[in-house]
DNA sequence: TATTGTTATACTCTATAACTATA
DNA sequence: TATAGTTATAGAGTATAACAATA
């Protein structure tokens, strides 16, 4: 190989939306062996996730936290809800779409969450709990970033004239 | 705010696929506005990126680094060789489809670096290079770490170990 | 016989606009 | 008037299996 192509080699490793997409392939990947196994899309997953440490969620909520548009949340809730994982909750606000698990949507989380377990476990030891941590940290850190980018007043003033 | 939502929440930031989904989501946005400016779709845009970046690649490297299924890269190639982005290069193994960037996809690379570098460099010092630089090898190397645990004989012995 | 890639097929998601209902 | 969500629609990606061509 030559210099221009390792070169070349690190700077495509160092695309960040394509080093993030490609770590969430592979990371997916092992874990949605469990997720199949019950019939769900990985999306649907993140529904049901997202219910699951929470009482109820309404739709606006749900498609930011799981990154699922407005239209495919709509279809997912009738998939889920004609499944009895997921039913509609009462709101103060009528334009809201609220909804909760069922005992049975109940159910089937903590399942996947069991069954997977030892997977995560095996991930988070070869690659070091710690580690792990730090990652997870500075991926929520970055996403606070770059939606402070788009909101100027938010960023603190040394940033500001840094990227200024 | 309860004290079980606050803690499910920390629980729903700490899922990897998730967090890696929702960072990817917004640089993505970030970015983006410039691919649509060449009515080029995200997948489309890691080809070109790849191709940038090596003299000419086949499809399978392509499929794995770009994450694209070959079905879909089969459709990806053809509109971007009828678009006079790429085109086909002769290969000493005729079952390997080959391709590289013409003039005109490289230019268009070219000109989408150039337009974006701005917001790159916003991003990289509203976070901070050195962070950033950090998470992007972590992002490798969880990347590496999870492909060896389905090749267990690849793990160093204290791994396998500890993950045993 | 194994590998590479294409085709076929069905389903899901993405994305936008237009629309309804509610605040 | 602004917001929340649904519907409509077109396009693209996801995923699998079956197939053809080549090694």
């Amino acid at each position: 190989m030559t210099q221009t192509q390792q070169h070349a080699l690190r700077k495509f490793e160092k695309s960040l939306p394509i080093s993030l997409l490609r770590t969430r392939e592979v990371t997916t990947r092992l874990f949605k062996p469990y997720i199949d196994r019950h019939d769900l899309t990985m999306p649907q997953w993140r529904v049901l996730r997202a219910l699951a440490e929470a009482d109820a969620l309404d739709a606006k909520t749900l498609s930011e936290r799981c990154v699922i548009l407005p239209p495919s949340l709509t279809r997912i809730f009738r998939n889920l809800t004609s499944r009895g994982l997921i039913r509609p909750i009462d709101c103060n606000d009528a334009r809201r779409h609220m909804v909760a698990l069922t005992d049975d949507g109940r159910a089937v989380f903590e399942q996947v969450v069991a069954e997977s377990e030892a997977d995560y476990i095996r991930l988070a030891n070869a690659f070091g709990p710690k580690r792990l941590d730090l990652l997870l940290d500075l991926l929520t850190e970055l996403r606070d970033t770059v939606q402070r980018l788009d909101d100027p007043d938010d960023m603190p003033q040394l940033v500001k004239v840094r990227a200024g």
